[in-house]
DNA sequence: TTATATATTGATACTTTCCTGATATGATCT
DNA sequence: AGATCATATCAGGAAAGTATCAATATATAA
């Protein structure tokens, strides 16, 4: 079953673009100009992911997000050009799955695209046992094992982890994880973050300095990958 | 006998294809459109699961838990949007058994009742000789055993080592324990419950201060482990 | 009833986790 | 390249959580 994708962009050009490349590689694409003709086409029929330009003339990437996920969940993945980063950061915070900065290679648009359809495959359900690459959290039973090996972790530490695996492939801002797992009124204490992003390296990754599960996206926050 | 189920919600369309896709699934409904309602039915009458959602215009997630938890164990699925992520997280914390995210597919809401009522459902299968490691309990003897050798435990110790073995390896948080043993209400003694931890530890560890049976999750709770 | 076992409080020492500030390292932009 | 901002890391101390002993209260049995 080959997936849908909406694409929202006010650049002519770029929509052809976007639509031809993403027809090429198998998906199944319908475009938009505006957010308005974005929301209405979104709300008429299912799509499976959403790449939605920032700076479209009539409406903010927030506002979209903001009327469009009141009854939609589909994974939406920003466009954004360099200096739109206010605006970006914005966006992932009002729940944007994932960016892409312009220029951007198309191999890596697709590839951005396929990890976050997968994303939304298995889970809406509350696995007891989540499993991402060799790491694995029975949640009930608060055991996490490494190659099948049991690590020991703080409640915040389990937390943090747990946050990172269900959204695993995923960019998290800051404010969004500060929000998730301290609670409201500590989206600026980026320094927790810091410190205990540090303690979880230490305890999952092979080699702490050189991370590979949890990434960091300067500017932005974190990624947990597979 | 049929399973009877209440759900909560404040919006008459979705209270109402709950109601359709449940009962024609062969459970008996009820709905409430408020948090307050929906305390006022569960305590008039016994169900055998709540589906609450979250975003009530009287009371939250976590509020409606913490006041209907004072007396019932009923299990309790979360429905909730995508952007309640916090609260979620929050209401599973609080005690809630289960969530689904809007939009779910009813097969998947049927799955996750069916598995939480389950979960509930009669003892009597429960063996009445319990072996972990080389502790054996016989629950109808009342004769507990280290290395065949019978140790002498008073009855809330007993209780205690009971559930503890009949849940091993699996954190068991304080509330959880003080609900099991003392009853609702004893939530928050858990002064009760270092004390007799301690109690069993001196008389079940080789050595007490260095326990390798009761393991302390701080902040969470203690684990049984085999 | 008294004697005995068990349960609940109280007081205090101890341990772990969390927060915080100082400093080092790394990224990004002209 | 240097300047500036973002991130990583370390370690000391505050706060939260835990263990343990002992005293009192309550229940149970002879």
């Amino acid at each position: 079953m080959t997936p849908h994708i909406l694409i929202i962009d006010d650049d002519p050009s770029i929509r052809r673009l976007l639509a031809m490349t993403l027809a090429f590689a198998g998906f199944m694409t319908e475009t938009a100009a505006t957010g308005k003709d974005g929301l209405k086409k979104g709300s008429d029929k299912h799509f499976d992911l959403i790449l939605l330009d920032l700076g479209l003339p009539d409406m903010s990437g927030v506002k979209f997000l903001e009327r469009y996920r009141k009854d939609e969940e589909t994974p939406v993945i920003i466009v954004s050009a360099i200096h739109d980063e206010l605006d970006k950061i914005a966006a992932l915070n009002a729940g944007a799955d994932d960016y892409v900065t312009k220029p951007f290679s198309t191999d890596e648009l697709i590839a951005r695209i396929q990890a976050n359809l997968r994303r939304l495959l298995p889970t809406s359900t509350i696995p007891s046992l989540l499993v991402v690459g060799a790491i694995t959290m029975d949640i009930s039973c608060r055991v996490v094992t490494i190659d099948n090996i049991s690590i020991k972790l703080t409640p915040k530490e389990f937390k943090l982890l747990r946050v990172f695996m269900e959204n695993h492939g995923k960019a998290l801002t800051h404010s969004w994880l500060l929000k998730t797992i301290w609670g409201i009124g500590y989206q600026h204490e980026t320094h927790y973050l810091r410190v205990f992003i540090n303690q979880l390296r230490q305890k999952i990754e092979a080699d702490p300095t050189r991370p590979k599960r949890i990434v960091t996206e300067t500017g932005i926050g974190y990624r947990f990958v597979g």
